[in-house]
DNA sequence: GCAATTTGCAACATCACGTGTTACGTGATA
DNA sequence: TATCACGTAACACGTGATGTTGCAAATTGC
């Protein structure tokens, strides 16, 4: 299961919420991950624009733009293009009529559910995923706001 | 890429154009892959009680409904709950708040594909498919018909 | 009854892909 | 100059679908 998505939206919230760099150590630790796979997975972020890396002492990863102004899709774009399903057809180039019709129906309805995805993905900003994340702290309780603040993976 | 679906959805309407059961043999063949691997994935249609299976002299697969009574989504639901995207949440059961903030965003947005989809599934049957391939058939130009006329792996 | 055919199934190899890890080079700062 | 931090290559690992071999069990034809 590709996780990149999940992981860079993770990060790049906590970018927006953070002042300075943020290096990829840190941002590994986060994540519960390496940082070369940082580093690997932040360069798509860092080719469409979105954020920008500086080597040596003081370095790390920096937005280049406001949480509002990055969708979704765009970090999903950015990652590349993956394939969304896991599902597909066994022979895209198939010779046999009876399996033409099959991959003719077939990606008729993965590109619909595609289209539907991607159209989401498009209409939800890192804000919003990060206004859900205000609420939800909101929504604590003292007793859970102590038992967080002694721990080192929680903001 | 999983080709469960698609290869199956191509092995049961050839056999609903057939007269007597089909070997895994000769549907290995049908689907360019392995006796083994056909009896794997038939295992579930069978379970499922879509088709049947006999030993021994003169058996091998026969199906035991209509093309029209099997839509897609039940032999998608027949080859086992497979997940259908290779996205997914780095961490289903985060503790993180930003982290459970981006895993409601994506879930979110990927459940609702995925009920756009199996909805699509299950409104698509056999006999559907079949249909479109007789008209891929009627289509076909009486050259093309004479260049397929000598070819094993085309009906 | 015996041989041939065909499924059932276990065990292992192979391949693709995301991920984890190590190593080394390059640029920036104190 | 030493240290920090990214850039990148190279390789190992885990997982899941697929490919392959081998053998047991059931059924048919002789």
């Amino acid at each position: 299961m590709d996780a990149r998505l999940s992981r860079m939206l993770h990060l790049l919230i906590h970018m927006g919420r953070m002042h300075g760099p943020l290096t990829s150590e840190a941002a590994a630790t986060m994540l519960g991950t390496n940082p070369v796979v940082v580093r690997r997975t932040m360069a798509g972020l860092r080719d469409a624009g979105f954020v920008r890396s500086v080597r040596g002492h003081g370095g790390g990863w920096t937005l280049t733009c406001a949480l509002e102004d990055m969708t979704m899709l765009d970090v999903h774009r950015a990652l590349g293009e993956n394939g969304i399903f896991a599902l597909g057809p066994a022979d895209p180039k198939a010779t046999c009529l009876v399996e033409q019709a099959v991959n003719g129906a077939l990606e008729t309805a993965l590109q619909e559910a595609e289209a539907l995805l991607l159209r989401h993905l498009a209409g939800v900003s890192l804000a919003d995923i990060a206004a859900d994340f205000d609420l939800r702290v909101a929504e604590l309780s003292p007793e859970q706001i102590a038992a967080r603040s002694h721990r080192a993976d929680v903001p």
